[in-house]
DNA sequence: GTCTATACACAGATAGAC
DNA sequence: GTCTATCTGTGTATAGAC
C-alpha cells in the first residue's frame, strides 16, 4: 500500500506542473516571452511564485517546457493523421498550426533572445521533438515535390521554414483584428496565399 | 547675421537626432523593442542617457520616431519608382522591404505591446505615412487584380497584409542563419513562395 | 513543496550642476 | 542641452519558516 500513495502524490505534482505549463503556454501566446512575467503565471495558476520556482528553475526553463509540450502535441497530431497524399498532409498540418494560433494556444517565442535560444537548443526533449517533426514534414515535402505537387524550384528547407512561419504569421492576427472575417475564413485566405501564392493562376 | 547661427545650431541638433534615430532603428532591427535598452542607444550614439531624453520623452517615442523615419523612407522609395505595371510595382516594393530586413535596417516592433501600439496610432506623422503607403499599395493591388495578375479570390486587404508581413518574415533570417544561400538568393526564394505559392503551377 | 518576505539587478526616467 | 548621479519601479530569483 505504499506505492499507490507515492504515485498519487506524484500524480498531483504532475497535474500541477501541467497546469503551470498550460498557463504559461497561453500567456506566451498572448504576450510573448519578455512581456510574460513569472508573477503573472503563478498568480494565474493560483500558487506562490516561489512554488513555481520549485518546479522550474528559471523563466526560460518554463518557456522551454511549454515548447516541449507543443512539440509533443505536434508529434501526436501528426502521428494520428489518416493516410492521404503528402501534399494533403502538409496542408492539414499547416491548417492545424494556424488554428492553434488563432485559438491563442501557440506560444510565440522571439527568435532573437539568445539565452532562450541556447536553452532550447540544449533541451533534448525539445530538439528531439523538433527534429522528428521536421523529418516527417521534410519527407512529405520531398514526396510532394517528387509528385509534382510542390514547386520544385524551392529547396525543401525553404518550404519547411515557410510552413513553420505560418504558426506565427501576423497576417492571422491582423485579419482577426479587422473583424471582417470568421476564423475559418481567415485560415482559408492564408492557406490560399501560402500555397497558391498572391499571383493569379 | 543672427539667423544663420541659430540655423546652424538647429542643424547640429537635427543631425544628432537623426543619429539617435538611426542607431535606435538598427538596434530595433537587431534585438526588438523590449530587448533594446535606452542606455544602449545612448552609449552607441556616444551621448548620455539624459541627453537622449531631452530629444525623446520616452523609449516608446524613440521607437515611434524610428517608425516614422521608416515610413518616410518607404514614401520616398515608392514615390521615386519608375513607371511599370501595378504587379511589377508590388514585386519591386516587396523585394525592397526584404532587402532592408536582411540588411538589418528594418525596425521590428512587437505587434503585441499595447502602450507602443497606442503611441503609434496616436502619432500623426506615422499614421499619415502608413495610410499613404497603404493607399498606394492598395491601388496597385486593385489594379493588378483588375488586370488578372493577382488572385481575385483574395481580398485586397489580405494581400496588403501579406506584403507587409514580408518585412518581418522569419524565413529570411532562418535561411540566412543556414548559411546555404546568398542574400539575393534568399530574397528570390521568398519572393517566389510569396507570389507563386508553395504549390506547383 | 508551499508559503511570506526579501534580496538583487537592471532599465526607464529625472534632478540639478554646468 | 549635456553631463553625473540618483530615484523608482518592476521582475527574476531566493531565504527561511512551516
Amino acid at each position: 500500500m505504499l506505492q499507490p500513495k507515492v504515485s498519487f502524490k506524484a500524480q498531483m505534482l504532475q497535474a500541477r506542473e501541467d497546469a503551470i505549463i498550460q498557463t504559461a503556454s497561453r500567456l506566451l501566446a498572448e504576450k510573448g516571452f519578455e512581456a510574460m512575467t513569472v508573477d503573472e503565471v503563478a498568480a494565474s495558476v493560483g500558487i506562490a511564485k516561489a512554488s513555481l520556482y520549485k518546479h522550474f528553475p528559471s523563466k526560460e526553463d518554463l518557456a522551454a517546457a511549454a515548447m516541449v509540450q507543443l512539440m509533443r502535441r505536434a508529434q501526436d497530431y501528426i502521428g494520428a493523421l489518416p493516410a492521404q497524399s503528402a501534399m494533403a498532409q502538409l496542408r492539414t498540418v499547416a491548417r492545424w498550426t494556424m488554428e492553434l494560433k488563432l485559438k491563442g494556444e501557440m506560444p510565440n517565442l522571439p527568435s532573437q533572445n539568445s539565452t532562450l535560444r541556447a536553452k532550447l537548443i540544449a533541451d533534448k526533449a525539445y530538439m528531439d521533438g523538433l527534429i522528428e517533426v521536421s523529418d516527417r514534414l521534410g519527407a512529405w515535402i520531398e514526396a510532394a515535390q517528387a509528385q509534382g505537387q510542390i514547386n520544385p524550384q524551392l529547396p525543401a528547407i525553404a518550404v519547411l521554414y515557410t510552413l513553420y512561419a505560418r504558426a506565427c504569421d501576423p497576417v492571422l492576427e491582423f485579419l482577426k483584428m479587422g473583424g471582417q472575417h470568421e476564423d475559418a475564413q481567415i485560415i482559408d485566405l492564408v492557406m490560399c496565399s501560402c500555397f497558391e501564392g498572391l499571383a493569379a493562376r
